[in-house]
DNA sequence: AGCTCTTATGAATCATTGA
DNA sequence: GTCAATGATTCATAAGAGC
């Protein structure tokens, strides 16, 4: 039977990592705290500090990172005295000036922002997911990213009613009305670097996480079974969790106690439903299953 | 009457705004040329002298610009080697330090664009549409650009019952609630800062013009009527006939002769279609209207 | 199961007030 | 004078309840 690992260790990534080997992970994928918000408990302070504070912490992500590996980085600036801070695009240059090749940028549409509106200003419904590599030779699965046709003709269009068919259009695009032409006769599509999705609510322990759907979609399409995954900055353990699903090992990070229980409980918790799988009448199951649907 | 004027000037714009006094226009939206043959007759901009040669240009549109005014940079940058270059994120940095605001980065989704990919890269369907401005109290006019509202809403106003009217305050705090009278009697939602946009297909004298729609829901929200508009790298005309339908001034400039030429045809043939109403049998309507649907 | 209807809430931002 | 805390604004989504 295969081993997989998910390790959740507490401590600053920046002193972690330098236990850790060079080359080891294949994937790098993470969502930092935000200037201004956890980062204070990194040293970190505001967003005028905050690729100074970055920037050793990246030099470790690069020595870890497989020659043939990726890191993705999920951030978003954040607006200071009406303007956008430029805290995340000097960070882009002193990333290239360290050795990465800024390769890609992805972004994240959040379908379902935060709703506001001010006097010189719309609602923010979009993140950055910048891709880095060490090579242009990267490892890139993109055949699994793809969409399947018939699953997605299924499931979205059973879900969505007809004027949801309809809003979707208008709203969102993708041609989706007008195209249903193309695709018959098609099983697959290749995605664009534009990713739809919704932030997950109803997570009350943790403030900051991104949706599943978001590390799931590039742990696929940078990883195979049995690849090495790290979260540096872990939360509550969305990166590990997926990636244990999909059958990937993984190490998080976090400097919060607090966090490292969250992760540590949500890896631990998978794993003991799988063991129970096999007696499927334990009697925790129930409570277990509730906790799982919480989270 | 109202007079509208929409002037296209050959040359480059750099020369031509001398001419221009301060604090001219209430909008500058373009769509500069980055590595096409427009850009060698400027003097030659390869990625890595971008900045250097957009500067200059950028300091007449700060000049020319009112106070209150914006500026609508759409633009994406390449990709050199592999990797994203960084001349853009660059030129962010440096307007900064000749005195704009970066105020916010649109995202325009271009969601009809071809599915394809290559080795290591999907399709790019995203452009960034960079707004700057002069000082934080700038003009915006949020009402012109509301979209329809969702679903939930229209069916929640049917049932607004004695409780609605009160507000409800979020259990987690942040100061968020909703208050639900607020919605009675509207259908309209505001948008985000990303724009689901169609490109427009089958332009065969231009090859990398926007789609109206940009300019149209950009004019909508940073002008009124009469307002004066500027592109300073016009092509085949978009901005100043978007300006015209909508019954803005405007001024377009474009270094090229030939496409001084399609934007002038395209804005007289406005105005001549307007005189026509009149008397709607002229003799040249027919290879008018040809002409109208190609563009 | 498969609908419809209801409800909570999300990495937000700005103006105002108080220290 | 600066800086921190508070109040006001606002909508798409998914889970949960009800039929």
């Amino acid at each position: 039977m295969r081993t997989l690992e998910s390790i959740i260790k507490q401590g600053d990534c920046l002193e972690v990592l330098q236990k850790y080997p060079d080359n080891y992970f294949d994937l790098i994928i993470t969502s930092p705290p935000y200037a201004d918000c956890r980062a204070k408990l990194y040293g970190g302070t505001s967003p005028d500090d905050y690729v100074e504070w970055f920037l050793p912490r990246a030099e470790q992500f690069f020595r870890v990172l497989k020659p043939a590996g990726t890191f993705v980085l999920n951030i978003k600036e954040k607006v200071v005295k009406g303007e956008r801070h430029t805290y995340v695009i000097e960070l882009i240059i002193e990333l290239r000036r360290q050795g990465w090749l800024w390769t890609e940028e992805f972004i994240w549409h959040k379908k379902n922002c935060h709703p506001g509106k001010w006097p010189n200003r719309f609602r923010d419904a979009w993140e950055r997911c910048l891709q880095f590599n060490k090579t242009r030779k990267f490892k890139m699965y993109q055949d699994a990213v793809m969409v399947p046709m018939g699953d997605w003709a299924k499931t979205r269009l059973k879900k969505l009613g007809e004027n949801d068919v309809i809003r979707f259009n208008s709203q969102v695009g993708s041609g989706f009305g007008k195209n249903i032409a193309n695709w018959v006769g098609r099983d697959k599509a290749y995605p664009s670097n534009v990713l739809h999705l919704a932030t997950e609510t109803g997570n009350r322990n943790h403030g900051a996480t991104f949706p599943h759907d978001l590390p799931e979609w590039f742990i696929k399409l940078f990883t195979k079974e049995d690849d090495w995954i790290l979260d540096p900055f872990v939360g509550c353990g969305t990166v590990c969790e997926v990636a244990q699903n999909l059958g990937r090992n993984s190490v998080g990070i976090d400097i919060l106690q607090e966090y490292v229980d969250l992760a540590r409980d949500k890896v631990n918790e998978k794993e003991m439903l799988l063991c129970e799988a096999i007696a499927p009448y334990g009697k925790n199951n129930k409570k277990r299953n509730n906790r799982l649907h919480r989270t």
